[in-house]
DNA sequence: ATCCGTGCAAACCTTTTGCAAGGGA
DNA sequence: TCCCTTGCAAAAGGTTTGCACGGAT
């Protein structure tokens, strides 16, 4: 849960404009737990705010990932997701359902930053380092984790 | 380099037909190292085989990929890319010049297997893992590795 | 008054689809 | 021959763009 507060001063802390479509965009974005493409932040967001347009949805998802507010999930399904959680995290991709779901553990990024402390590689400056899970669910009726 | 008989091979065991246009765009993809769209993979292939259609790449691709032949390369851009190294292997992600290169590591590979074997996800069935490392070159003219 | 953000709609680009004709096993 | 594959063109789908309006400083 975040309040409204909170989303106005990440925005003023980067310079954006507080508005009320970046709010109930931000505030969507973040409680959506599935990387939604901007047509299901846009699906929402319209409940909240029936004037909002999709170019809109479109081009503040944008602007949130060039400011570090959110970032794109990488897909091969040729369509863009978002996630508002800019943190340190993995994902786990069910092969069958095309869910997105995250996945946290510490000692799996210490044990790669270590890795890659130790073997460097030439020339390339590293910045982040991601891991995908690929894999199903083996009782379709259960939850992951 | 690979050789047309290889790729009729190939294709034969995965049970398709061996076509002009399926051999040359596997050995064309195959002779890509920089994990293409299929519009990148139409323009060489014309050059061979003016008379194909760019619908055929797509559709060609797709099947690859459903037969194991080719996969599909994850990108946060929301187009697809394709790769014909179907081995395990990792990519870099160029974050400057949206390059894709690959990137071999078995001991990496063998570490994360092993961290998986100890520390499974409740009701995950894994089929595959994948590390991608985002960075920039330090210096632009010199290559990576 | 100026600048930035929004809504709208058109344009654009990528990908998919349907179908008739052609080619491989 | 029979079924699968291809080419073509249209359609669909997703994303971007241009521009005029409106709101905030």
């Amino acid at each position: 849960m975040i309040t409204l507060n909170d989303i106005q001063k990440k925005l003023s802390s980067t310079g954006l404009k507080s508005t009320p479509q970046r709010l109930i965009i931000y505030d969507t974005l973040y409680g959506m737990d599935n990387h939604p493409t901007p047509e299901m932040v846009y699906e929402i967001v319209k409940e909240k705010n029936p004037g909002i347009s999709l170019g809109t949805v479109y081009k503040t998802l944008e602007t949130f990932v060039s400011v570090g507010l959110a970032e794109k999930v990488m897909t091969g399904e040729g369509y863009l997701r978002f996630d508002a959680r800019t943190e340190n995290h993995n994902h786990i991709y069910l092969t069958d359902t095309n869910e997105i779901l995250d996945f946290e553990d510490d000692s799996l990024n210490k044990l790669l930053t270590e890795y890659f402390q130790r073997k460097s590689i030439n020339n390339l400056s590293i910045k982040d380092i991601r891991i995908q899970v690929m894999g199903e669910r083996i009782d379709k009726s259960l939850p992951i984790a």
